[in-house]
DNA sequence: CCCATAACTGCAAAGGTTTGCAGCGAAGAA
DNA sequence: TTCTTCGCTGCAAACCTTTGCAGTTATGGG
């Protein structure tokens, strides 16, 4: 019995014999055998991994997303390799090389690198970028922007007039996104807009807020994440002021805790799953176009515009209404209900 | 030039001509040129990765482990793909397989698997358990026994006597332990225990016990984890029992949500990074007496007993007493004041 | 009975790197 | 000068699969 037809009865059964087949079967269960996968990728071109880079693990948005990315991997017969970067841009390059020939394509979650940066990696490897637009790449991106407007209006609603924005990292596009968004609403709205920041995107970032936003004079905080509005409600408390009877809050997210907490986080829900998801099968998909054991191999580049597709997927986000958030110092404009639900969209 | 030139030049460059390097360098920077890791592991057997199987991603115990553990790796030229199982000992096994090929040693975290195939999957790739005790295999645990007994004696201490335990998920090592530890400090204390469960480790499995913890008509509770205890405050206050007052609710782990938490969550204390880092140096140091290239290669198995050291690292844990825990219906036999810290401390 | 076809199986190259061994020239020792 | 030694580089095998091609045997049609 040959190798080769072992290699068979794992990589293409039908192409022998069954009783050979069970034989094989029956060999290397006792002895234990199993294909080595690497030495497989070197041959196949294809790992069946698929890496995903997150800034922060701690942060309780991202787990949603990585769970769906990893069983809407594992129903693709793929497996996912999460690592997580502190924030760090440089961590992130890194991890992109090291990850370059181990994976098939990588998952690039809010990242903080450039974006020129990130198209030069994506000659080496095919990535996605999720929370992020790259000329030329395939991305989803949840719709902050919509978010933080439908965050303003319900402020101003309720009759607010002095906004304080605790703006994220610096480097992300989110926050950028945000900003843009959030400064047109107020305008609208007749409202004034102070951003705080760029501030790091923790509880600890927006406890060490709260002094700012005082002195900011302000009477409704739109933050960068929950974490940070959290972070924020604690410093407004530990300085006596009352969320929301003084102040209102908004975060976007909508994490676990924000259900938690008291008050209840006023947020901005935003798919991480659908996120996931999504970028799982967008990979898969712009995987088919690259070049698998033909090329030039390991120096093998793919000129940018070469790419099938560079789908941008946009997932809606909506406005979940809870106890943080209370009518302004000139009343409420308008009784300001449940705001109905917006369903989850995919558009391209 | 010759590629094993070029291979000398990244993987053992004092063996080559300094001149020769910088322009095989310079060569490699223009053509993009990075070497092939999985090609190298081929070959050495080392693929300077790790992997980390965790039980649930999204538990908030787990992502300072995990952090903890990437950057320790890291400091060891190191790389850790995390993977997630959603609590299932399948999925387990079959990560195992996965990556058993691609990674020089996996970390298993909390796992669910019974005992005898946590051996058997030994044999095929070195495993550092986290949270569990196997024989012969080396392993960090946190000291959740010592952890229940100071829970269960600060619960007495306040006049407790009815105290209930909502254990965790079926085949946790940890929950067994906690149980053991439990019993018999209850014992010890005159205090009845009823024990609740398995449940689900998880929020909501805390707050879908709130009804039983009525029923059981007790004025104290020890939960398996945090992110339960938080669950069953929240299922209690909606039936209109109030924490501390009515009921006591200590957690374990002290997540960083419970201290953000109304009211602040009464818990024991885990060192989930120094785990993560002691596993990774066990790892390390139990792959260095493992068959790299020699051997049979892919059917290689290695014989349990050949294994140098199979060190077990525990971990002291610490009672931290905020807000949960208040006065039982016998008055306080105690002051019970802020206990003192215990520092934390590694013995094998 | 012969030929075409089908169903398997064996052969060997390839994929990118590492590494023991041998070769080569230069420098130093005798 | 001749012999060692040293520093560097080239050669080729090995790691474990996959896969196109060719070989073998059995089967069915003409």
């Amino acid at each position: 019995m040959h190798i080769s037809t072992v290699s068979r009865t794992f990589s293409a059964p039908h192409l022998v014999n069954p009783d050979t087949r069970s034989r094989v079967l029956a060999c290397a269960e006792t002895l234990g055998y199993r294909p080595n996968r690497a030495a497989r990728a070197l041959i196949t071109g294809r790992t069946h991994n698929m890496g995903l880079i997150v800034a922060d693990i701690a942060n309780p948005f991202f787990p949603p997303l990585i769970k769906a990315a990893e069983s809407q991997a594992r129903q693709r017969d793929y497996h996912i390799f999460v690592t997580d970067t502190n924030e760090d841009p440089a961590a992130e390059e890194e991890l992109v090389h090291a990850l370059a020939k181990q994976v098939d394509g990588i998952l690039l979650c809010s990242p903080r690198m450039s974006n020129s940066l990130i198209e030069q990696l994506s000659r080496e490897v095919p990535l996605v970028v999720i929370n992020r637009q790259v000329t030329g790449l395939p991305s989803v991106v949840m719709d902050v922007g919509q978010g933080a407007r439908l965050a303003i209006e319900h402020l101003i609603s309720l009759g607010h007039r002095d906004i304080a924005l605790l703006s994220g990292p610096r480097g992300s596009w989110t926050s950028r996104e945000i900003r843009r968004s959030a400064t047109t609403a107020a305008r609208a709205g007749n409202a004034e807009l102070t951003v705080l920041g760029p501030n790091p995107p923790t509880e600890r970032g927006g406890q060490t807020m709260a002094e700012q936003v005082r002195r900011a004079e302000v009477t409704a905080v739109l933050t960068y994440n929950d974490l940070m509005a959290i972070g924020l409600i604690e410093g407004l408390d530990s300085l006596g002021i009352a969320v929301p009877a003084e102040v209102s809050v908004v975060g976007i997210d909508d994490i676990t805790i924000s259900r938690l907490t008291r008050p209840k986080l006023t947020t901005v829900a935003t798919p991480a799953g659908a996120a996931g998801r999504a970028a799982v099968d967008m990979l898969l998909q712009q995987d088919g176009s690259w070049p698998g054991r033909v090329g030039r191999g390991a120096t093998g580049t793919v000129p940018v515009d070469d790419r099938r597709t560079t789908a941008q997927v946009t997932l809606q986000t909506q406005l979940v209404i809870r106890d943080s958030t209370g009518p302004g110092p000139h009343g409420t404009a308008d009784p300001g209900g449940a705001v109905a639900p917006i369903p989850e969209v995919v558009a391209s």
